[in-house]
This record gives structure tokens, sequence and C-alpha cells, in this order.
DNA sequence: TTCCTGACTCCAG
DNA sequence: CCTGGAGCCAGGA
């Protein structure tokens, strides 16, 4: 980033959105990404999920699955069980890799948060 | 500087 | 049902 400062916003806005997911809930890319008004931005999101791991306060980055609640960023964390364990610990079932009841436990910041 | 990649999603065929 | 292409945009080579 060279004249972008508005790229630094965008980051922190995705940290902040993310640590607003209620426990035991999850939400997608695309979702986030079109709360902050960046609709197609959904793989800026996931590339915010990289740095988020050195953010302070830590970012559920858990709790971010993909528009079908598979967890696509399992890889990303220290274990390939990692990302569903900490799912599972809140409450939230994970079947190979696929959140259930994703409907149910689906949290959307366009409509929940306002 | 250009070119390629990626924790995504939508739409056409 | 499955496959491919386009849009998106920050970073690394």
């Amino acid at each position: 980033m060279k004249h972008s400062p508005e790229t630094h916003s965008f980051f922190e806005d995705v940290f902040e959105v993310v640590r607003l997911i209620p426990k035991g809930r999850v939400t997608s890319y695309g979702a986030i990404a079109k709360y902050l008004g960046s609709k197609g931005s959904s793989r800026m999101v996931g590339w915010a999920m990289n740095a988020a791991h050195s953010q302070m306060p830590p970012v559920p980055a858990q709790r971010v699955v993909n528009r079908n609640g598979l967890l696509t960023g399992k890889h990303h964390f220290e274990s390939p069980t990692a990302m569903q364990e900490l799912l599972e610990a809140e409450g939230v079932k994970v079947v190979k890799e696929q959140v259930q009841d994703f409907k149910k436990v689906f949290w959307d910041p366009s409509e929940e948060l306002l």
C-alpha cells in the first residue's frame, strides 16, 4: 500500500466487525464485505484474516466461513483442526468442515448490526 | 512497472 | 449437478 490510506481502514473495519460476531455464531466473507460497502471485495476480507492472527485484541477468525458454511480457511490456522475445535468449543457444530444448522447460526452484520 | 495469486461470490452454459 | 469466467483489490516477485 503506497498511496491508499483507506486500505488501512478497510482492514481495521474487518477486524472490528469480526470481533462483534456473537459467540456461537458465524458469518461469511461476503456478508462482511457487503456490510463494509465493498460488496465484491469478499476476497479482501479473507486477505485481512491473514493478518488477523497478529491483531490485538485477538480476532475470532474461526467465526468467518464462506457463503456455504464451509471452513475454507482452516488451513491458515495453527493446525488443520484448530478452526473446527474453536467453533465447537463455542457451541457451533461442525462436520467435515461444514457448519451444521448454518442458517440458524449465521449472523449477518447488515441485518443484526445496525 | 507489470504479472500472478488468493481464507470469495455471482452468473452463464 | 458441475465447470468456467469475471469482478474484486492488496502484496509479493
